[in-house]
RNA sequence: GUGACUGUAGCUCAGUUGGUUAGAGCGCUGGACUGUGACUCCGGAGGUCGCGGGUUCGAGCCCCGUCAGUCACCCCA
């Protein structure tokens, strides 16, 4: 029979490698509580329509990257691609605009039909927040300061990138003062560049191509074509920025693959990462609400890309083992595992969050401290023939190899509390677990 | 979507110009140590060589296709 394996661009998450996504996701949550973000969530799939008037008809997520299907009543749905657009609906639906700014954060997968490869999926996760209803620089630096946080809490010293792209009235004029200089040079031009010219010349400024080099050097900057009000909120950012010690650079480089975004986009990039260096984007949006319907409404949010940061944690060497907790309760024979079930329960109903663990096989007694030992198991409860026949447990100090004979009291939740009153009075361990 | 590299045991990898029973380390398991997680020593299990075709007397090695991963481009988180 044919093997069936997962579709290409996802993964499968399981131990010890989904403890570190859970880590990130509280960290992030504990975030977002902090600056007053609440959770939304919304659904996996949406109108197709959404995304096409959302994020923009001509950008590429749209035109090649959607998961769009058909669903039984003839609907076209579309997998989420991403998720400021998701949320600007349920806002506008609920009506939730009515009581003033609004503040969430979501996180979750999202789904774009693209060539895998290392940091990019076609199933993959972010974390991010959205901020409706301040037009003012003080809820982009709230953005920013956000994503800083999120990122420095984990141990990297981060920078932000940050850029301004204008809005309706100057990025017009920087679009023609773009193909104004670039176009005397199309033919020599990359391939890709000279269908940026026609399709966005902006994207021209990220080329990589070396041929393109030379032009984008000499090209204008968006930021010297930045009408007044954009100037001023792009100065205010910076100031503020400065006001709260989040550390930036102003790269003029930066644009955004999705129509929506106006005056500041940010990112946060990392080395760690080959060619999908950006682990967190974003930027203000003050034209997607109304263009989705509602009521003109400023916006401000960034998306993180969980893969991508759990993989600069994995290179840095950042992700922590905790210290040894809990405790495995051996049993050596039919007898004494029969005996050790009800131990067990009457452990976990009252252990308060400690993981207590029990092997069920015939492991002799070795295998089973060598897999209690790994698990970073802080204590082993030995019930064995010796015990049963004198009703006693012993009690092993899995750090300090030390142990000593209990006895099993009358009733199992009475040898419970013993069991763990022996196991809080244990000292903490003093050795940095590897 | 374009170009390139890789795919052998649970994991990390060897495998000579195609040649007979495909190896190592780690892990797992049994024993030396009749019930104690380090170390050492001895034994054992575990592989349709990603999958499907082809060339050949003979293919893990060569060719084609396919799937998956990786690198760059494209794009993006």
């Amino acid at each position: 029979m044919e093997k069936i394996a997962a579709p290409r661009g996802t993964a499968d998450l399981y131990p010890p490698e989904s403890g570190r996504w859970q880590a990130l996701e509280a960290r992030a949550r504990e975030i977002a509580h902090r600056f007053g973000y609440g959770e939304i969530r919304t659904p996996m799939f949406e109108s197709t329509d959404l995304f096409v008037r959302g994020v923009g008809e001509t950008t590429d997520i749209v035109e090649k990257e959607m998961y769009t299907f058909a669903d039984k009543g003839g609907r076209s749905l579309t997998l989420r691609p991403e998720w400021t657009a998701p949320v600007v609906r349920a806002v506008l639906e609920h009506h939730l605009l009515a009581q003033g700014p609004q503040r969430f954060f979501y996180v979750g997968p999202m789904f774009r039909y693209e060539r895998p490869q290392a940091g990019r999926f076609r199933q993959a996760h972010q974390f991010g927040v959205e901020c409706f209803g301040f037009a003012g620089p003080e809820a982009d630096v709230e953005v920013i300061a956000l994503a800083h946080d999120l990122l420095a809490s984990f141990g990297l010293g981060v920078r932000a990138s940050i850029n301004s792209i204008g809005d309706d009235v100057c990025r017009p004029r920087y679009r023609e003062a773009l193909v104004a200089h670039f176009a005397p040079h199309r033919d020599e031009l990359s391939l890709d560049s000279q269908s940026r010219l026609d399709r966005n010349p902006l994207r021209i400024l990220d080329s990589k191509a070396p041929q393109d080099r030379p032009f984008v050097e000499g090209a204008p900057t968006m930021l010297d074509v930045l009408c007044e009000p954009c100037a001023a909120h792009f100065a205010a950012v910076r100031s503020l920025l400065d006001a709260i010690g989040i550390p930036y650079d102003v790269d003029t480089r930066i644009v955004r693959g999705l129509d929506y975004y106006t005056r500041t986009v940010f990112e946060f990039i990392s080395t760690d990462l080959g060619a999908q260096a950006t682990v967190c984007a974003g930027g203000r949006y003050d034209g997607l609400v109304a263009a989705l319907g509602g009521p003109p409404t400023p916006g401000v949010g960034f998306a993180l890309g969980m893969e991508r940061f759990l993989m600069i944690l994995e290179k840095r060497g950042e992700i922590a083992v905790g210290p040894r907790a809990g405790i495995a309760v051996v049993a050596l024979g039919d007898a004494a595992r029969a005996r050790a079930v009800p131990l067990v329960a009457a452990l976990r109903r009252a252990s308060e969050g400690l993981a207590i663990t029990i092997d069920y096989g015939d492991a002799k007694i070795a295998s089973q401290f060598k897999k209690a030992d790994r698990a970073h198991a802080r204590a082993a409860i030995i019930i064995g023939d010796d015990e049963m026949r004198d009703g006693t447990l012993v009690a092993r100090d899995l750090a300090t190899r030390g142990q000593e004979t209990v006895p099993a009291l009358a009733t199992d939740a009475l040898a419970a509390q013993s069991v763990l009153a022996w196991y809080r009075a244990l000292r903490p361990e003093t050795e940095v677990a590897a």
